[in-house]
DNA sequence: TATTGTTATACTCTATAACTATA
DNA sequence: TATAGTTATAGAGTATAACAATA
């Protein structure tokens, strides 16, 4: 059908190149299925995911782990702690460290937004072959590896 | 290892708050990789990508493909122009109409900025297992279906 | 001096609304 | 009236640089 893509996959550029478009491509779609008048941005919903996950972090750990310099992380939880989703909490010992920990109304919406969020992707997979959903449950640990490198 | 999240990922709910949080950070981890001095954005670059596979379109037309609105692409498809990539061209008939075109110029930086831009992609795939390669070659095109839905 | 976090500022990409030209 | 594209403007998210507080 598209020798020449297929043929291109199978090289390391060839398949980067098209993995590279494919997850812009994706990750623009979703960003465009926010509801209107969500209160919560992606990033937002993604430090709301790491704190329920791992617990209290620092806002130094919560950049590293997001992948985002330190200002743009510091918007991020100000954005939290404005909504009522997150607590700062000083550090008893070193007093330049802040500790981030979400809030009990942060994680309801954390539940409740990511249900709504997930819906449309959700949909989506529904849509495809078990055998699809298959690669994609086998793929999304290793893109995550490749984000984390 | 991490059980919580392995039987998340069994449900569809589940898979799609992995694949789109892993979408989300390999994205933002690609568009931190642009080389100081490029002048062409990711989405820049993908446009040229599409000239180059489908030949010449509308404006109109890669707003469609590229899932973005009609000014964006007007200001994307503006940046080209003034850098030399692309050509405009107006339909004869339909005077409405913008056709869009890439230049040699254009073909030449495509190749060598792709090369240049999956360079960190590449060596990161490079990495992986042959079996994660080829399951990342199979989850490819499934998310860029995904995208287009 | 080095580290943690914040403030100030600017850039990129995208969107909506209003407009022009053409059909 | 409807359509293709552009211009004007705004918003979201990110970055770098400079700063404050603490170690």
């Amino acid at each position: 059908m598209t020798p020449t893509l297929e043929r291109a996959a199978r090289t390391d550029a060839g398949l980067a190149s098209e993995l590279r478009v494919s997850v812009m491509r994706l990750r623009r779609r979703l960003a465009a299925e926010r509801e209107p008048g969500n209160e919560l941005s992606v990033g937002a919903l993604s430090v709301l995911g790491v704190l329920f996950r791992n617990g209290e972090c620092t806002v130094g750990q919560l950049a590293d782990h997001e992948r985002v310099r330190p200002p743009s992380m510091t918007r991020t939880v100000n954005c939290l702690v404005d909504a009522g989703f997150v607590v700062r909490r000083s550090d008893e010992h070193d007093k330049r460290q802040v500790h981030i920990s979400i809030s009990d109304q942060g994680l309801q919406t954390l539940l409740a937004d990511r249900r709504r969020r997930d819906a449309w992707l959700a949909q989506r997979l529904r849509e495809l072959t078990p055998q699809q959903r298959a690669v994609l449950r086998e793929a999304a640990p290793i893109i995550e590896r490749l984000a984390s490198t």
